[in-house]
DNA sequence: ATAATATATTTAACATGTTAAACATATTGC
DNA sequence: GCAATATGTTTAACATGTTAAATATATTAT
């Protein structure tokens, strides 16, 4: 066998890698709704808290300060979501979906369920298992 | 325990973060070399290949043409690399590094190579081998 | 109370990501 | 040979990524 590359055994490159082959399945139909993967997480993630301020949301969503506050126009354009004021800290902008966007979610999680059982079909639940506590082991003990 | 949230559940998440852990290790020694990571990868692929057309190296490096296109400028006007017209299909754009560029690849090399061993140790060699393995599934089994 | 400092958010500037269209050159079919 | 088609690259338009600075509000120290 060849000898191997430095960029085939490189970890940031595999999960790179890795990542785009998983996103491949969820995009399309992401894009049936008009949603890019950094809408879709903010959405998910309001989703799971119903009000969020505006760092907190970045952070959850993993998603930078200045790219939050311009995705948030868009968001608020389409009336997906709604922002407030918070009455205890005026620095602070409170975030929490629509209806309408609630609308969407109900839409989308069936689909995004059935995607991510495809996806558990071609790699085996004891793979992907295994794969998820290892990714986990990785964002513990590389946190500072 | 609580109940589980989706986010924490989610592969294409839990990958983002992955990355994100481990490019932490990596972005302050880039930076300090005025590379960004797309910026690494163009060069890292240009280093195994001593000469690539724009297609080929925009793919090895998971790099989009057009993004490919912008930066080539910079990197030609920094005079890291160096491009010339593909004689026999005048379509392709042949790059190349310059000496310049393998001086830099000399030094952020042994440092690279230290944080790949301060993340290894913390991950320990068996974790980090599985998950490369385990990511190589994921991207093997997932290509249509 | 007020100045100094800290925190939350936004803006700015320039980078890459993404899709579609334009453009240049090759290849194919007639 | 030439029109039609395919391929490689670039451009355009708008998205997010990234860092630094500006702005607004809170908190702290005196």
């Amino acid at each position: 066998m060849e000898h191997m590359r430095q960029t085939q055994k490189s970890l940031p490159i595999a999960l790179l890698r890795a990542r785009e082959a998983v996103m491949a399945h969820f995009r399309p139909m992401l894009a049936a709704h008009d949603l890019n993967e950094q809408q879709w997480r903010v959405i998910r993630v309001l989703d799971e808290n119903s009000e969020l301020d505006a760092t907190e949301l970045a952070t959850k969503a993993l998603v930078l300060g200045p790219s939050l506050t311009r995705m948030i126009k868009t968001l608020l354009a389409r009336k997906l979501v709604v922002s407030s004021r918070d009455r205890k800290d005026g620095r602070r902008t409170l975030l929490r979906l629509t209806p309408k966007a609630r609308l969407i979610i109900d839409e989308i999680a069936p689909e995004s369920a059935s995607i991510y059982q495809t996806i558990n079909g071609k790699l085996g639940t004891a793979n992907n298992d295994r794969l998820l506590d290892l990714l986990e082991l990785v964002i513990q003990r590389l946190a500072d």
